[in-house]
DNA sequence: TTGTAGGCGTTATCAT
DNA sequence: ATGATAACGCCTACAA
């Protein structure tokens, strides 16, 4: 037995006026008596009649959800705790934002080869995309684009073509060394960057770069260690550091927090004392920075803030396409802890200008 | 400008054949010649032709989107870390079985008083839905399942009327007191529940009491204190627990790891050694379980399969409505550290029966 | 192998 | 204030 479902013809049968009129009434429209709605309403109720989204959608060109596109994090030997919790508090964001405009969000992880296709089929489903940087190839991102609107999320700031909205990498990371510089007098830096070209840990390794430079200290080229932004990671680039420096710098600079836990562990198991022998800091403020020890001193990123503003982002330009491109770039904050050499944990949180 | 987007009947034209031979070729049926297929497909690609979700689904009555319905978390007050991870996991658990289903996840957290009208929004969009527990009322979910398939997620084992999937809290709380019991010979408990009437929470005491019970030690009727799964809960009701009650427990038991956390800190400004002067154990195995020091004894579900389970599932009465009623209860893990007693943290997983 | 045409459940435009 | 009636874009018997 099919499940039969109850369409408004049922509705507009039983309460007795037509298909026009009711969806007047449930789209809280206007051109109707009182006594209609209540008529209507009550026969609503009383089939259980709900308005299927395709047919509404298909009709108003509008179908109440947000599509939302993310790398996948969890792959395959990347255990539990490196899953980063980046993108679900996006999620979460953006789910927030989403639903205090009634709609709703639609999500999905681009893995590898298969992207393309989901992302089409995402596309196909939705009123609009917000793109997290590097789930999708700039040829699909555009041809993408020119079927629903785009806002990208993350990846350089300055990027064109799109909404973007991104956090203040570099700035976060030119204050955290500045602080490294100014407050502690530190002269020797190390740099552990994450993977290779990933606009967040260019950006951030560029903030470094500035403060350094901008100190007049020496600021070498290229990082000196490279991880994957794993706590694994952290640890063989903190090895590989270790191995090729004659001595250790007065304090690392690692990419994300992650990876600066595994390079504590390391640190932990060669006796070395942070930050009495090396000083170290990260970057995301993950929960897990505030109870490793020393807690680590680190930068903020405002992530739920981003996955909210994505979705804000977006809806505005569904609204009125032809507005002008925007570009949010949301401050991040510096964490002071232990762990950069400040005493005494005062938990204060540094704004970024 | 409208955008002009282009339909089925744009490419049948071009492709000088029928819309009914185009919607044969891309959705991989059979019959046509493999050069029409090529000279299709070719069309398609040139004109960057997406089919329409909404008229598809109308027309198949088949979405591609697997709703799922959760309780918002991060309600107004509750702090950044205090937001469980288990909706996140679920999130992602979901999200990879309706992937490689060619499915997507729509998500909506239910917030209070909207949550009945979410319910019905995203109900209308997808082919069924995944439901957590405790984000709708019995009501609801009732008459939402009158329209779409429903699968309930968590919730207390033995539920019946839907298919649902749920973790052995109480039998992961069993074998976690008896190790306590059995191996360490603790004989003094207390307990720290999480919100009242919380099934996880219920359960994972009636596991607790069964343990007690069966060694033949008494167990109180009721917790002897009550969070609200919060590290800022379970530090009150740390405080309220050391208030009451005139002299140490041997062993605290928490009803989840951040009200554990909470009640760690309490214990640490107190100056009393964990697990010297108190054995202290949580439940969920979260990644800061392992961070904490000392590092946290608990029980591990299997947040991510049960996500990706839920969906599998739903898709399984999707194919085959007239299916007899499932219920997967997957089984939870003891994961012993420090905090209950035991040296030099095994590491060791203990799966439960 | 290919085409024709009715239907899916709403919304929206005209009338009335 | 209400009602007909086209769209909306695709799927799917049924024919050819």
């Amino acid at each position: 037995m099919l499940p039969e479902v109850t369409t408004i013809y049922d509705v507009a049968r039983r309460s007795k006026v037509s298909t026009a009129t009711v969806s007047r009434v449930v789209r809280g429209g206007t051109g109707y008596s009182a006594a209609t709605r209540d008529r209507v309403l009550a026969v609503i109720d009383e089939l259980g009649w709900v308005p299927s989204g395709a047919a509404r959608q298909l009709a108003s060109r509008r179908a109440g959800i947000i599509g939302l596109l993310f790398p996948d994090l969890l792959t395959s030997d990347s255990s539990e705790e490196d899953s980063p919790l980046f993108v679900d508090q996006v999620i979460r964001g953006a789910e927030r934002a989403a639903t205090s405009a009634g709609d709703a969000v639609l999500i999905a992880a681009t893995r590898q080869a298969s992207g393309r296709q989901l992302a089409f089929s995402v596309a196909s489903k939705a009123d609009g995309l917000v793109v997290v940087a590097r789930s999708l190839s700039q040829a699909d991102l555009a041809s993408i684009a020119d079927r629903v609107p785009i806002v990208v999320l993350a990846g350089r700031v300055g990027r064109r073509k799109f909404d973007y909205v991104a956090a203040d990498n570099r700035g976060g990371a030119r204050t955290l060394t500045s602080h490294l510089l100014e407050v502690h007098g530190y002269r020797d830096f190390a740099f552990i960057a994450g993977l290779g070209g990933s606009p967040d840990s260019d950006e951030r390794f560029a903030g470094y770069r500035e403060a350094l430079t901008g100190a007049g200290v020496a600021a070498p080229e290229k990082p000196d260690a490279e991880g994957d932004f794993t706590e694994t990671g952290g640890r063989r680039a903190m090895e590989t550091l270790l191995a090729s420096r004659p001595r250790l710098p007065q304090v690392v600079v690692v990419a994300n927090d992650q990876m600066a836990i595994g390079a504590l562990a390391v640190l932990r198991a060669g006796r070395l004392r942070v930050p009495g022998d090396v000083a170290m800091t990260g970057f995301d403020d993950i929960a897990l920075a505030r109870h490793v020890r020393p807690a680590l001193t680190t930068v903020r990123q405002p992530m739920r803030e981003m996955g909210e503003v994505s979705v804000r982002l977006l809806l505005e330009r569904l609204a009125n396409s032809e507005a002008p491109r925007q570009s949010v770039v949301l401050p991040t904050s510096v964490v002071l802890r232990r762990s950069c050499g400040c005493q005494d944990p005062p938990s204060v949180v540094q704004d970024v200008a």
